[in-house]
DNA sequence: TCAACGTCTATTGTCGACAATCCACCCCGC
DNA sequence: GCGGGGTGGATTGTCGACAATAGACGTTGA
């Protein structure tokens, strides 16, 4: 208890009360402020977060939706833990998607969106020759890079189900287990072909590229998981 | 098609009244028996569905996320409608998420799901030879065959997207536009083939067919749409 | 006549209380 | 001592009432 919770965000942007509780959740979910697995009671929460039961239980649903709490009826909620196996498919479900994505940004993106992609690659190597082996700046780089890429397929279903839904889930197993190594100069190289072919607007390469990015990661994470076990 | 909204299910196995709301409203507006683009009051629905306005407003909070009906905070909800430009976006989600599943069909499915398959298939023919172009059996038997390879994956996340997400919004679509022509005997032979890949355990065959097949009925979608305007 | 302002009503947002359900613990019988 | 049933407590599910906001309508002034 004492204040566990970052504060509720204040802001009166988001209106409702129930949307305030929705962001502050999930915010706390993915920073895993709130012990993954963990069961949570509705007052308890309600509380926490300065609200009632009532705009509480819509957020709750809400999140329900994203997979990021689980709900028996009549028992109560706990906070979703992502297991390697899950995180496993989900990459093959961001393979597909954001190889997709890919192609559409190569034949999609702006000639300006294209220049901020490539500006963003810049950034990163001065970055990273600097702190060569934190993997966490790397990692948020690295949502900042699929993310640019994601929005310049200018296909708003893809979008939001990559970023609205699936993102959320990838960044919760990052705080789960604190920054797995993840060969940032290499990514950064694929990356950079990447934009390569977008540039050369070329859909197919750029999702194969894409494709061969994720799945490399997930081969990656696997091998990971096989030494740990 | 007489009651206005089809009965509310009295089925005692959804336990809470919002979960049966949740099914209910999801099944009145797939099926069109709530006019797309309409703007609905929560105490009607309410009142129609027998139930108070909290659990009515748990309801909403998912359908919202599943992008059934929009939300404007102190106006209201208005039941959505999927326009032509946001089902092709849809159709591109599907050849990256259903390319991966057949993919993934091939390289996981037991053999008697396999087999399970062709019987699909063989009845399908057989109907089809009667009722050779009455488009909406085929659509469902379609969707059928969709679902079994879309669950041959054995990717749970994958499955979970396709089935829970996005496959409401397709059907909605389809009860919108009462049965556009879907060249049955076309895809009937795509499928076709897509099962023989997936029999001789060809992952990447199996993908590559069944992006053609989805991307072939978006193109045949993308005519259609052009001769009507 | 038109535009801007203010009021007013209908609808949504929020809350607290009550009812229903489940889980844990205890008691009783074997 | 052990298993089954029952009771108590706590938590979730549901409801009706109240507060707050937005949009519509009528009014007033130029």
């Amino acid at each position: 208890m004492s204040t566990p919770i970052p504060d509720i965000d204040d802001d009166k942007a988001l209106r409702t009360s129930a949307d305030r509780v929705f962001e502050a959740l999930q915010d706390a979910i993915v920073r895993g402020d709130i012990a993954p697995g963990s069961r949570v009671g509705e007052t308890d929460l309600a509380e926490r977060f300065g609200t009632s039961r009532g705009p509480l239980r819509e957020a709750l649903r809400r999140l329900e939706s994203r997979r990021l709490v689980e709900r028996t009826p009549h028992v109560g909620i706990r906070i979703a833990s992502l297991s390697p196996e899950a995180l496993v498919e989900i990459y093959f479900v961001r393979e597909a998607l954001e190889g997709m994505a890919a192609r559409m940004a190569a034949l999609h993106m702006t000639d300006a969106e294209i220049a901020g992609l490539r500006a963003l690659l810049v950034a990163h190597q001065q970055d990273e020759a600097l702190r060569s082996d934190t993997a966490y700046f790397q990692q948020e780089g690295d949502l900042d890079f699929h993310y640019r890429v994601i929005q310049g397929s200018h296909n708003a279903a893809l979008t939001e189900l990559l970023i609205g839904e699936l993102y959320h889930r990838i960044r919760m197993y990052r705080y789960q287990v604190s920054a797995y190594p993840n060969r940032p100069q290499k990514a950064f190289a694929e990356h950079q072909r990447i934009v390569e072919a977008i540039e050369a607007r070329d859909g197919d390469l750029a999702e194969m590229l894409m494709r061969r990015h994720i799945s490399s990661a997930r081969r990656n994470f696997e091998q990971l998981m096989k030494e740990n076990a």
